[in-house]
DNA sequence: CCTACCGATCGGTAGG
DNA sequence: CCTACCGATCGGTAGG
């Protein structure tokens, strides 16, 4: 009877996954039913099993998506010709403007990716730690070529990739500041700490 | 029979709440069960209502006791007669001992919060907005004096706040840098961000 | 502190 | 896409 209504350009498992990227951020992974996710999209719950496995694919496909944009980002990046504290602000632009635009999938991803079983568990801690490994070899890179000051490099990246999650509160503020000042504020404090 | 093994100087609801804050922090909230709860702490999950009220209340317990402990230091250490940036330096310094001592129940309290009702819920909220005004504040204060460049200190609060619950990955990583290490650069990289 | 058990809700399936 | 329903598990209680 009450059909999924589908957009333009999606299919409606991706019309199924964006309101889970909603309900999940909310509530949680866990704290979601299947029925919560079912009334949100407006059918019954069995149906949604015409489109999707399982809850648990739910939360594979947000959180590969997510670790793909960023793999992604850091590949073509670091293969350009900029220098690293160059490579840095830039990496650090594209976690901000994400965090502002699609910033449900990646607080889920973010948070929730402990509740994947193996081997999709195993595979996304991998990735999260290739990504780190890479962004703090660029800025090991920028300390030897003294653009950087002599500083552990994990902790720095461990600084930058968390404090860009803290845009969720920005998110929920009354009374935002815009999100070029956000970046520009972000930028001048993260950015201007690392530099020699 | 089994009977609850409680430390020297505590009561066995502490040693409850305790093995709680574990649980909640490997697991979450919502995905951890009160048989869970029971089994980590020797006894059938009927006995855990002899020493506690609800699941809720352990979580309850957990919120309150970390914001007891942080609105209490921001108060006496804003009393005190410090510069702004030292003030800073004292509250990073306080969050990041509290983050690698206690970091379990700190991150439960960070992450799960959302899963209080009310009236529980409002009070936490509330707390959590008077904690980040109040920075805010000093954050202001050092604007004023000069001592501090001029940025969103909104923003500037969030970067700190989410930059030190990166802590949990450092608690993770295999080859850790000491603590003492940890904090000079979390200090230097997010204090020297802020200075003029 | 345990055994026994409650109603509610969960993720998911069968069959149309 | 729905109705009907499954076994499992949940938080919590009664009664000893």
């Amino acid at each position: 009877m009450a059909k999924i209504k589908s957009k333009k350009n999606g299919t409606k498992k991706e019309t199924i996954v964006e309101a889970a990227s909603r309900l999940f951020h909310e509530k949680g992974f866990s704290a979601t039913s299947m029925r919560d996710l079912a009334e949100k999209v407006g059918v019954e719950a069995a149906s949604l099993y015409n489109h999707i496995q399982s809850k648990s694919e739910l939360l594979q496909e947000i959180c590969f998506k997510v670790a793909n944009e960023f793999m992604t980002n850091i590949e073509t990046l670091d293969a350009g010709a900029l220098t690293a504290i160059e490579k840095i602000n830039a990496l650090l632009r594209f976690h901000i403007q994400h965090m502002v635009h699609h910033f449900e999938e990646v607080v889920v991803s973010d948070r929730e990716w402990r509740h994947l079983s193996d081997p999709y568990l195993s595979n996304i801690q991998n990735q999260r730690r290739i990504y780190r490994k890479r962004f703090a070899g660029i800025i090991e890179e920028g300390i030897k070529n003294k653009e950087i000051k002599e500083i552990d490099a994990p902790t720095a990246v461990l600084i930058i990739l968390h404090a860009v999650s803290g845009i969720e509160s920005w998110h929920r503020s009354k009374r935002k500041i815009s999100p070029e000042l956000l970046e520009e504020n972000m930028v001048m404090i993260l950015v201007e700490g690392l530099k020699k």
